[in-house]
DNA sequence: AACATATATTTAGTTAGCTAAGTAATTTGG
DNA sequence: CCAAATTACTTAGCTAACTAAATATATGTT
């Protein structure tokens, strides 16, 4: 396997586990919080534009948003359109939004200690063009 | 979620999606696939050896090296210490093997088609970077 | 109006990572 | 020499991604 696709598959599955132990003390995962990230930047979203925004699956969405649901994290209704679910953070999620996101931006800051601002940048951009 | 952050999981995503599609035609998956390399590089190797340099689990290659033996793709035989399991490759996995690592080889060549080498280098090195 | 097609979500089943806790064999220290 | 610690692997249970196929609603065509 090509080196750099392996560094990349190991930094991930590092990257993963260490927002796993970062959202640990708020019980969450990773992917819970991507999921709740978005949806408060969107202010509300159905499903469909959740699972295209985080380029998954739908099921993948479908299930973590129901648990969500379950601990009370975001609240869920239907729009005008009876097929579809409309998805929104409740109060004690955007009460507590604040305190998770500072726990998190002090997790990426630490990861990416070792890069400057251009480098991750730059980073950023030679990611973009691995398609 | 930092952007770059977020780019590297989407990349994850898609490529190990895409590793699947490549390997769906031999009946394996990414990791199978990951660990099938690491045994044919180093001729023979023992779970710990396996897990320790892939950088996952112990119960995680467990798992997998029991399906890939399932499958046929490998052979497994106990070492003189009676704790360890050696694994090697069938007669079946070595025929295949140039097969596949070249549809792999051709699969790297496409997603990295964006990127110079120096800039393949460099991306590895940023990711290096990051920890 | 009826039927086909498209869209939104769900259900079922698979791989693959993790942690926690367990068994069995080996090594080590008093 | 034997109890304690370590090592190698396994089992069980969780999250998280995928695919394939089902269900329900909406839309479009004849």
């Amino acid at each position: 396997m090509n080196p750099l696709i392996h560094e990349l598959f190991q930094k991930y599955r590092f990257l993963k586990q260490e927002v796993n132990h970062t959202l640990k003390e708020f019980n969450l995962f990773a992917s819970q919080w991507s999921v709740l990230y978005c949806i408060q930047k969107h202010n509300e979203m159905t499903l469909t534009q959740i699972w295209k925004y985080l380029n998954v699956e739908a099921p993948t969405i479908t299930r973590t948003v129901n648990r969500l649901a379950e601990l009370g994290w975001i609240e869920i209704s239907s729009g005008k359109d009876r097929r579809e679910k409309i998805v929104k953070l409740s109060e004690h999620a955007l009460q507590q939004f604040p305190v998770i996101n500072e726990a998190m931006k002090e997790f990426e800051e630490r990861v990416l200690n070792g890069l400057s601002k251009e480098e991750e940048l730059l980073l950023f951009e030679l990611l973009q063009k691995v398609k």
